[in-house]
DNA sequence: GTTAGCACTCAATCTCTCTGAGTGCTAAGC
DNA sequence: GCTTAGCACTCAGAGAGATTGAGTGCTAAC
């Protein structure tokens, strides 16, 4: 069977409805649409051909009808009218944007919080390292009898520190030759260099300063593995329950279960070769938790070498053209945001952890 | 009307009973329990009489009673019997902990859902900081032409850094200078005391690298002032719907709603001056979503200067015996975690924070 | 190809009754 | 004077029909 222009018009009706007021749509209303010069008899007719080509789903025999997982993905792609953002709905969105951010997993965290805020959905929030970081160079600061600080500048332009304390008097000039040590030995290595036999050798050049090659070369491994680390979270998950489909609580159980740090660690991976906003509609799914539910995603550039990724989760009916613009506007401003010209006057980021 | 001893028993078993039914209790369940050798015609006049007296309610004429804020709270202070960890439990909250904990932000998240895990509730972690810091020592590093690494030793002991890049020339003599100063002049001073006066001194003092020292100060107040600052985390919201009470979606997305860092960023003030594990019954509380639930929440020393705390949220009938006990165990077994002799092959503590 | 008409289906809603758990009160018993 | 058996009363909740109405598929006429 052929989907004519016409088929299309009235799914696309369907699905628009649906969204609205989340109920199954009968014949009836389509045809009583303004553009919809057909009866509905004939809408009836085009209906039962839909629900045939497996754009449409009957929940029960008297009931109307409510789009498919396959009727969804084609109008996703191809039906939705575009959705302009309003004045307002920008101006809210920028205000929710220029409080400062610092620290990227506060940032993230507060991303999160704005996204749910503006979609009124459970959103995720994501900062993600590309490719593996190295050492630049290393120094050591005497820092008292037994302790000593240890900087670490990054191939990313960060710098990591961390302070020592060991059992033993620690000279200012064993750290001297340390430092000359290790920037000759360990800079430019990513974290899979550091192997057993790596320390035995920078041990054995390190001479009266071996015992503190250990812990410097276990704490820098760590560092190196962590910068490939991602940041994530997740905020709103109380706004699932506004959304019909899920007044239901065994629904909304499962749902909301799905919906933590540790589940949603492998949405990351599908929007990793892709770009722009996407769309997964319910059964395309990573979390087994999440199958009835779709997922808008969409990447932005953090710049320092950092890639975020805002999502939004929701019904499957959700209003995806309005979704879709509000999350595509907020990452362009996050792009923007991140990437303009650095004040000097201000620290442009900061590398500390108020432990 | 005195409250009796045989009162207090039957409060007791209504209580108890009413914890693991969530179900209204009746005068016959009550009679029929082991070590009440009264009928249930006796047990209706002291139920009439704990109803006059505010310890128990009755949702509709026929139907059994169900405890008050005033009967759980005389049921925590009084009443309740401890509850003894089997076997079983300690072992697997002690290897829930076992696992590393890095970061204090990760930690924190962890812990969290340790406990949600735990307790079968959403519960929440916090790590705050005691007192003011300030900072003990300043270091500069030259770290290439127009940028420089600032190290602060704090008086915590954490290390804390920073590169900055200006768009001038830095010269190493400069930095030497600039570091005496520094030291000479901000150490030792709480985050209160950078005011612009002090920026002008300083500045005043610093002679020909004047120029870098808004930078220094602006993030020197800024780390003091946020190292006062809290870390909290969330966890295991979707916990609450298992409950009885929370299967009325509006109750439940009242409460979920309540269950975000930012409405509970008061429960830490709560256990400020309190001490071992508290209990707040519904009424008492804090946030106005939160109302009709109890929190049950217990310090531990974290040591660095940092206070743990963790608590869990749940139904007002929830079982506070047991709920208490694998808390206090937690909180225990944290405190002895973070405090055991340190070990000097492996890092202490991490400063780092991978943005 | 389109549409009016009609018989059919079936979830949802409403009404009504019934059930039983639970109560309060009273009067008899220890 | 405390305790208890007994009884009348209340009322939420479950279950059984009956009713409604939105929606369908099919057919025959336009």
């Amino acid at each position: 069977m052929e989907l004519t222009d016409r088929k299309k018009r009235v799914l696309r009706s369907i699905v628009d409805l649906y969204i609205r007021t989340a109920e199954p749509v009968g014949s009836k209303a389509i045809a009583e649409m303004p553009d919809m010069n057909y009866s509905s008899a004939t809408i009836r007719n085009e209906m039962a051909d839909l629900t045939a080509m497996g754009y449409l789903e009957q929940p029960h025999t008297s009931a109307g009808r409510v789009p498919s997982a396959a009727g969804y993905r084609l109008y996703v792609d191809e039906l939705m009218a575009d959705y302009r953002l309003s004045i307002d709905e920008t101006r809210s969105i920028n205000c929710a944007i220029e409080e400062k951010m610092q620290r990227v997993d506060k940032m993230v965290e507060k991303v999160a919080r704005l996204v749910s805020q503006a979609t009124d959905l459970p959103a995720i929030s994501v900062a993600s390292r590309r490719g593996g970081a190295t050492v630049k160079r290393f120094d050591l600061i005497l820092a008292g009898a037994g302790s000593f600080i240890l900087v670490m500048m990054l191939s990313t332009d960060e710098v990591v520190n961390k302070l020592i304390k060991l059992p033993l008097r620690v000279e200012e000039a064993d750290l001297k030759l340390l430092a000359a040590v290790l920037n000759a030995t360990m800079t430019d290595l990513s974290a899979d260099a550091f192997t057993p036999a790596l320390m035995e050798r920078v041990m054995a050049s390190a001479d009266s300063a071996a015992s503190l090659v250990p812990v410097i070369v276990d704490f820098t491994a760590d560092v190196l593995r962590r910068q490939n680390s991602t940041n994530m979270a997740v905020a709103g998950q109380a706004r699932l329950l506004d959304q019909p489909e899920y007044r239901n609580i065994d629904k909304a159980q499962r749902v909301l279960t799905g919906l933590d740090e540790e589940t949603l660690s492998g949405l990351p991976a599908v929007m990793q070769n892709a770009s722009g906003t996407q769309v997964l509609v319910g059964p395309e799914h990573v979390a087994q938790e999440l199958k009835d539910t779709s997922v808008v995603m969409t990447k932005f550039d953090i710049g320092d070498g950092l890639q975020g990724m805002i999502g939004v989760v929701g019904p499957t009916r959700m209003d995806y053209a309005k979704v879709t613009a509000r999350l595509s506007y907020f990452a362009e401003s996050l792009s923007k945001m991140f990437n303009k010209p650095e004040q000097p006057q201000l620290p442009e980021h900061t590398d500390i952890d108020p432990k």
